[in-house]
DNA sequence: CTATGGCACGGATT
DNA sequence: AATCCGTGCCATAG
């Protein structure tokens, strides 16, 4: 209804209107900038009148986080999330006509540091930088090489900046703790070992992995499966699985692969992505709330020029023509970005209360829905969801950045609790009788389906399974 | 004989 | 219309 309204009010223009309202729909952050900027340069009827301040309530916002008044709880409903079109630029790269405000970062490491993965990574963790460390960061984030591993020892680097070693280290490993997992290792078993220990939390690992990493390396590497076998005690088959574990979970070199993954080189530039929505918890005393902010390319509010609309009345007559179309171009932008907007906070706040339990806790409280569903709750056509989801990156309150689709992961639920039965196991399971535990569960799956989940979570089938803590053979 | 992985089919999803 | 996913059937390994 609204949608019409809008519509209606510039004729010719619908079918434009809608197919343009799509395109901006499954457009990032980024591109979305990309195309404002465009916009902008090349047509005078849009303005950006350039605002600090919220979009709703009007008032002064702090330099980043959600806007101090309207998270105010009362404004809200209970219990459903805080939605809303956030003018956060931090996270998003400087652009023509607009600078970072970032003060507090010396103006030569940002610009050094402007290349796609250090920025990537500092972005998630300058939060938790504080503002002595940043240099610190800065330095050693602009010294990865093209494998995300760091070029020069700890100790340089701590000179350099007349630092403790120390220091130097709690910075490494907040780096490495980032997206590509290890990132700012200073070799490929520190990367390879911070990986397991995160991957530990969340799974069971063979036993031997962590091992194996530290010590065998060049066996795994060259795939000299006999000769691993004999250093850990194992057979050979194990050996292997083992090494296809290792394989297929971690990745010595994180500055290559990222959530993209196999595909490398191809595009190395898109593969480090800056959220879209990022999500807070508003650590507020007997009310926590979820904040989600969808980030919004410019910061104030992109308008019609006014003396444009005035110009246009005595345009010459020739030109009368042009300029009225550039205006309704403008004001069709400008319509579909609100468009865009509206449909995104709908989005978000039924998807962000939907899945609640899931942002705060994880994996295994994914509730299965798919697009589908939600387009026929949310009155909008099934395509418009899967523009708004797919490409979108979103940043859940642990800092991690995922993609959005695996909100829809139909199995990812099951596929954590058959993590965790195994985890738990006294003795292999088989795939039948994981199937019967999870059936007590309610989760109602095919014996075949079991065995396509342990794949697809690396993990070994029960006969490879047998706890090896104690390997008892000797050389 | 049991446990698993491969292939392929149908239905849902995108 | 193209793709992905769960599942059944069958071959194979142990």
């Amino acid at each position: 209804m609204l949608i019409q309204r809008q519509t209606s009010s510039l004729r010719p223009l619908t079918t434009a209107h809608l197919a343009q309202t799509m395109t901006l729909l499954e457009l990032t952050s980024e591109e979305l900038r990309a195309k404002i900027d465009a916009a902008l340069a090349s047509n005078p009827a849009l303005e950006l009148l350039e605002d600090p301040r919220c979009p709703h309530c009007h008032r002064l916002l702090p330099p980043r986080g959600p806007c101090p008044t309207c998270s105010a709880p009362q404004k809200f409903q209970n219990d459903e999330p805080i939605v809303f079109v956030s003018p956060r630029q931090d996270f998003l790269p400087p652009s023509a006509g607009q600078r970072l405000t970032d003060e507090e970062l010396p103006s030569e490491e940002w610009a050094a540091a402007k290349e796609d993965l250090p920025t990537y990574v500092f972005r998630q963790i300058a939060p938790e930088l504080s503002v002595e460390d940043r240099p610190l960061a800065a330095h050693l984030l602009t010294s990865l090489d093209e494998d995300g591993l760091l070029g020069v020892p700890l100790i340089e680097i701590a000179r350099y900046h007349h630092v403790p070693l120390g220091r130097v280290q709690e910075v490494q490993r907040l780096i490495q703790h980032a997206d590509p997992l290890g990132v700012g290792s200073s070799s490929p078993q520190e990367a390879l070992k911070i990986q397991l220990e995160v991957l530990a939390e969340t799974r069971p690992i063979p036993p031997l992995a962590l091992t194996a990493v530290d010590t065998c390396l060049d066996l795994l590497s060259r795939r000299a499966y006999t000769e691993l076998s004999r250093k850990l005690h194992i057979s050979t088959n194990q050996a292997i699985k083992l090494a296809a574990f290792i394989g297929e979970n971690l990745n010595p070199f994180p500055g290559r692969a990222h959530w993209g993954d196999f595909d490398q080189a191809a595009d190395h530039i898109q593969t480090y992505q800056n959220p879209d929505i990022i999500i807070s918890e508003l650590d507020d005393e007997q009310d926590p709330r979820l904040v989600v902010e969808i980030v919004s390319p410019y910061a104030g509010s992109l308008r019609i020029n006014p003396l444009f609309r005035q110009a246009i009345s005595q345009a010459p007559s020739d030109k009368t023509e042009a300029w009225q179309s550039e205006m309704d171009e403008a004001v069709l932008l400008v319509k579909c970005l609100q468009q865009r907007n509206h449909t995104l906070v709908r989005l978000m706040k039924r998807l962000v209360s939907l899945q609640h339990a899931f942002i705060l806790y994880g994996d295994a409280h994914l509730i299965p829905i798919t697009r589908a569903q939600l387009s026929v709750e949310l009155q909008v056509h099934e395509s418009t969801i899967s523009r708004a989801v797919s490409g979108k990156a979103v940043q859940l309150p642990n800092r991690k950045i995922i993609p959005l689709s695996k909100w829809f992961d139909r199995s990812l639920n099951i596929r954590t609790a058959l993590v965790k039965i195994i985890a738990e196991e006294r003795y292999p399971l088989s795939d039948t009788q994981i199937a019967e535990r999870l059936e007590e569960q309610g989760y109602i799956i095919a014996r075949r389906t079991v065995a396509k989940y342990r794949s697809i979570e690396g993990i070994l089938p029960a006969r490879l399974r047998h706890s090896t803590p104690v390997a008892m053979r000797n050389e």
